[in-house]
RNA sequence: GGUGCCAUACCCAAGCGGUAAGGGAACGGUCUGCAAAACCGUGAUGCAUCGGUUCGAAUCCGAUUGGCACCUCCA
């Protein structure tokens, strides 16, 4: 089945046809981990996750990378700046590798509990500061840099197509500097970059290398592009990331990368959306974010947000509330529920034959290869769940099947199981059955007020009353 | 100041020129001792407003209104 993807560079639809026939090179700006991720971030890492997932199940072969940034990302413009691990560092006292550490490991702990597939290749920033120095020596050859005030900067004048991606034009360029940015009077554009830092204000720094221009650390966009060349090859397929790094990092990586290679970088750049709250963007600098973990500690599941994020195409902004997120738990516990039913009812995983089963899976993946559109998936999901014109075991297949691309974790449900109920509930359920059979109704509800109580809805059903717990 | 994006029923949300997917809520019905669950059914003559193009527009063009994002760090 073709794809049919977004490509910011162009701003059109495109069909995605890979360099190679059967293979992928997929590089996914990742986290950089000075705090925990929020959920808006953990949004943009679902739709790649999505992405990625499609493109296995349309048969490519997907390498993976992502990058963890662990050093050089700055708080503030240019050098203006302090590095945000070393910040951290600063407030709690603890080394900026600590730091990255600690987050690292909650980073992967959210993006396992999302289920979402991580990369072939996790690479450390500061693992790759050799590679970094040898692509800002490459650039310095090609006459590309300057040194000033003891950094080496990128100079955008040597690179025509400088802002093609963001559709920035040179002329914009010379006065994009706004009121409230302070100027760095070393640069000779104002949107020049660094590269290498030797220099800063904000004293020593933890974490510091030497190179051919001193002691110092990396710009920020010198990091993505150095290893996503390195372990993708100098031209690749796709690059995602989220919508904010269009004007000025991606841009930057481009300016970078072509450069030093004088040729065409990535194909398919690839962006998603903002989620956002009722005041507007959810930002770390704010202070105040939602992270996973304290939606799981307020009860939901991780495939809750999950199916919430379903919800809306990843390049529309969606604006997050616990309402909708109720909703999206409720769609999904009424899924899982059914997908229990055909297991009771004795359904399997058989091969999809069927005119009507065959069709529906054209529909979906004519759906998911349509730029993503999951919102439309999910809908062909339910109209699965809904019709009366295929067998139980080929709707448990289909579901199977979607959830390849959907990532719900819909293969981990179980037949129910005659649930191990304690002696008190047990007893007060055998009560309520022998009520109702003396006609004692007010006794009978009496006890389902009961059992509401402790937290269980009672459901008669043809096989005799089941307890389940309520939501 | 500059640049983009968005506006679809009570709510969330597809749709990208051919006559409005899906889910939730609500309402009616079947079932039930009554409920819950389940199942069946109902719902926008209209897609912010006003013009224009077209045989035909939610979809294209222009204007207006409202919301958001980016041009510092941010997913």
């Amino acid at each position: 089945m073709k794809i049919s993807l977004y490509n910011t560079m162009g701003r059109t639809i495109q069909e995605f046809k890979p360099i190679n026939e059967d293979s992928v090179g997929f590089y996914a700006c990742g986290p950089t981990v000075y705090n925990y991720a929020h959920i808006g971030n953990l949004r943009t890492f679902i739709f790649e996750d999505i992405l990625k997932r499609e493109l296995t199940h349309s048969g490519y072969n997907v390498n993976h990378v992502m990058n963890i940034t662990d050093v050089g990302h700055l708080t503030g413009d240019g050098d203006d700046g302090d590095d945000k691990l070393a910040k951290t560092a600063k407030e709690t006292g603890k080394s900026a590798m600590e730091i990255a550490k600690f987050y690292t490991a909650a980073f992967k702990k959210d993006f396992n509990a999302l289920n979402m597939i991580e990369p072939n290749t996790w690479c450390k920033a500061t693992d790759h500061i050799s590679d970094m120095i040898k692509l800002i020596q490459r650039l310095e050859k090609g006459g590309h840099t300057y040194q000033s005030g003891g950094n080496v900067y990128f100079s955008i004048d040597t690179f025509p197509e400088y802002g093609k991606l963001a559709s920035l034009k040179m002329d914009d360029l010379q006065v994009a500097v706004r009121d409230d940015v302070s100027e760095d009077l070393n640069k000779k554009n104002p949107k020049d970059f660094v590269l290498w830092f030797t220099n800063s204000k904000f004293g020593e720094q933890q974490m510091m290398w030497d190179s051919p221009w001193g002691r110092g650390y990396p710009g920020w966009h010198i990091e993505c592009s150095a290893m996503s060349m390195k372990y993708l090859g100098e031209s690749f397929d796709i690059h995602t990331g989220g919508v904010d790094a269009i004007p000025v990092h991606h841009t930057n990586e481009i300016a970078q990368a072509e450069a030093a290679t004088n040729h065409k970088w990535v194909n398919y750049w690839i962006h998603g959306e903002f989620l956002l709250t009722d005041s507007g963007k959810m930002s770390k600098s704010k202070g105040e974010f939602l992270t996973l973990q304290l939606l799981i500690d307020k009860g939901y599941d991780p495939m809750d947000y999950r199916y919430f994020v379903l919800g809306g195409h990843y390049r529309t902004q969606i604006k997050f509330s616990f309402d909708t997120l109720d909703i999206a738990r409720k769609n999904r516990l009424s899924i899982v529920s059914r997908i229990q039913e055909m297991l009771d009812n004795g359904a399997k995983k058989i091969e999809i034959t069927s005119e009507n089963a065959t069709s529906l899976a054209q529909e979906f993946d004519e759906s998911c290869a349509s730029n993503l559109n999951m919102p439309k998936a999910l809908a062909v999901l339910w109209k699965t769940l809904k019709s009366d014109k295929i067998s139980d075991s080929e709707k448990y297949s289909l579901v199977l099947y979607f959830d390849q691309v959907l990532g719900l974790r819909f293969e981990e449900v179980k037949k129910s199981e005659k649930e191990e109920l304690s002696d008190e509930l047990e007893s007060l359920l055998i009560e309520r059955t022998q009520a109702k059979k003396n006609r004692d109704f007010g006794r009978a509800d009496e006890i389902r007020d009961e059992l509401d109580k402790l937290g269980y809805v009672v459901k008669d059903t043809a096989k005799g009353p089941v307890l389940s717990k309520k939501l």
